[in-house]
DNA sequence: ATTAATAATGAAAATGAAAGTCAAGATCAA
DNA sequence: TTGATCTTGACTTTCATTTTCATTATTAAT
């Protein structure tokens, strides 16, 4: 007879031999490292579409939407589907690889975490072109207002839009 | 025979017996001037029903998701169709009587434009409150950063999340 | 290398918010 | 009161996202 074996004891997948197969430039190993402890923890296998969705994710950096990353995505992945776009990004956003914007839009688009500071978006309304930048000062703005109203807080999130300065010099 | 009559040149419909119909208080008198003048424009005639969840959604003048209005006009409003709702709300966005946010969730919230000044909110991730406030400190620093980039700012959004007053007295 | 267990995948169906359609009822100027 | 036209609720449609499921891929243990 056998023992139902719960999920409990899944092993640890050895990040050296994931990391072997997921290339990754080093100022990212770090959010790797998250992944694969994800991945273990949820008895997740390796799998080479998800691999090389992260990888492109990874290195192209940008703020995507799932159907343009499944349009740039697809061009190398042939036969990728939808789902497994939508997949691997919620799998990153779980394990805090990744994070969600909404500029206005209807669709979520999604950002690499790789950068040590908070930083918050100009949204060109024109072109649809990002730009981040960080501030310091609104820290101690943001800590005066919370103060103000003894609000705890935990995050925030701001978005200047307007036109950014290509759009504003081809003019119309 | 027949002209066509385009909708070009509608008569405007008196302010002053839609106002008496509508009840608002004085302060959101401009916001009605406003919605009158969109109604004209437009060749709306008066119903009760929409003058009913105006008149509601001013009153309260919360920020309501569709459903939430939806919920509490019924009580008041018996029949009234859930399209009805989304069409009000999208008609008081397009007269700038309202404005959308997303905080963080799926579902749209519409708040009520009466206050001159830009504000933001502070939205507590325990109870859902928000919390509007203004600062004139981040417009500064909002300019200071377009300028920096050669950006022409139209409009801006900022929350902070957090966990509010009540609920961190509160605790667990 | 083979196998047995189980995760990953793509296609298609399901979901949920928001917008559109339409016949019946309401409003308005004349 | 009437005729033109707007509004409404119920229904359908759209679109982004999630779930389902049968098939395929990966893994650890043989």
């Amino acid at each position: 007879m056998k023992m139902k074996v719960k999920i409990k004891n899944k092993k640890e997948v050895s990040p050296e031999r994931l990391s072997k197969r997921i290339k990754i430039s080093p100022k990212n190993r770090n959010g790797l490292e998250r992944l694969l402890k994800c991945q273990a923890k949820r008895g997740l296998k390796y799998s080479k579409k998800r691999a090389a969705i992260i990888e492109y994710f990874i290195k192209a950096d940008r703020h995507y939407t799932v159907e343009q990353l499944y349009n740039e995505i697809k061009e190398i992945v042939p036969n990728i589907g939808y789902s497994t776009i939508y997949r691997t990004l919620r799998l990153l956003v779980d394990c805090g690889m990744a994070r969600t914007h909404h500029f206005g839009e209807t669709d979520t688009r999604f950002e690499l975490v790789h950068k040590e500071q908070h930083h918050d978006h100009l949204v060109c309304e024109k072109c649809g072109r990002i730009i981040e930048f960080t501030n310091n000062g609104i820290e101690k703005f943001q800590n005066a207002v919370a103060k103000e109203h003894n609000f705890l807080v935990k995050n925030r999130e701001l978005q200047i839009f307007g036109v950014c300065k290509r759009c504003q010099q081809r003019k119309r």
